[in-house]
DNA sequence: TTGCTATATGAATATATGTTCATATAATAA
DNA sequence: TTATTATATGAACATATATTCATATAGCAA
């Protein structure tokens, strides 16, 4: 926090500006939350699997390779960030996509790291 | 690793199927290390902040009342993420984003939290 | 050269995150 | 009821991450 440049900005237009045109600290925070869902390999792997059908807890877990319990705690995850919603039958449950945004994000992702 | 469901699987075809369609764990692995750079607020305030202009390593700090240490190792970041590029002018780095997919990113973003 | 400024970077620290393990819950069947 | 299965969840542990602080580097001016 103590720079040398803090206390004597450069650009007072350039901050100034920024600082207008910002979208507020919450957002900010709100936003990264909500980029942090797709941060992890086997979350993206969970997603771009549930883009074609919807599989249960147990068919995601075989697809990983990883356990039930770790399948569990990454899909709580995407459902706090509502990214996947579940239906019940039986005691299974299984997992869907909320909305199309998921897909339009990842697409986006793909074309730049392909690029 | 050891879960019950993991030797017997209840939709088998589900899950070929997902194996058939995945992407590769490297790809995923490149994907989530992308999304991971939007998984900070103040980096997500930087990105939006560069949009619109380009602005200096002092200038960030300030808009971002931060240090200009942490903004740096932040750009940095960003740098190694091809999401940002930089030009020198004498001793000050000016600070531009690479190309669209940043803003098309935050934008998609923006609209799946305003929801 | 020396001095100053903007930026970069390595190490240390504190916090966050992902998995595992053990246990709990929910639905079903006997 | 009890048993079984699929899923959920809390705690613990190991790893990753963001910031701070100290120091280094790069460019410029005197």
């Amino acid at each position: 926090m103590a720079d040398k440049c803090d206390s004597r900005i450069i650009h007072i237009e350039r901050v100034n500006r920024a600082i207008k045109e910002a979208i507020s600290y919450e957002d900010a925070e709100e936003l990264s939350q909500f980029f942090k869902a797709f941060s992890d390999p086997n979350r993206i792997r969970i997603l771009t699997a549930l883009t074609t059908q919807e599989m249960c807890v147990c068919d995601l877990a075989a697809f990983l390779q990883s356990s039930a319990s770790a399948v569990s705690h990454q899909l709580r995850l995407l459902r706090t960030m509502n990214l996947v919603k579940n239906r019940r039958d039986g005691t299974v449950l299984y997992y869907r996509l909320s909305d199309d945004h998921v897909k339009e994000i990842i697409h986006t992702g793909l074309t730049h790291i392909k690029e």
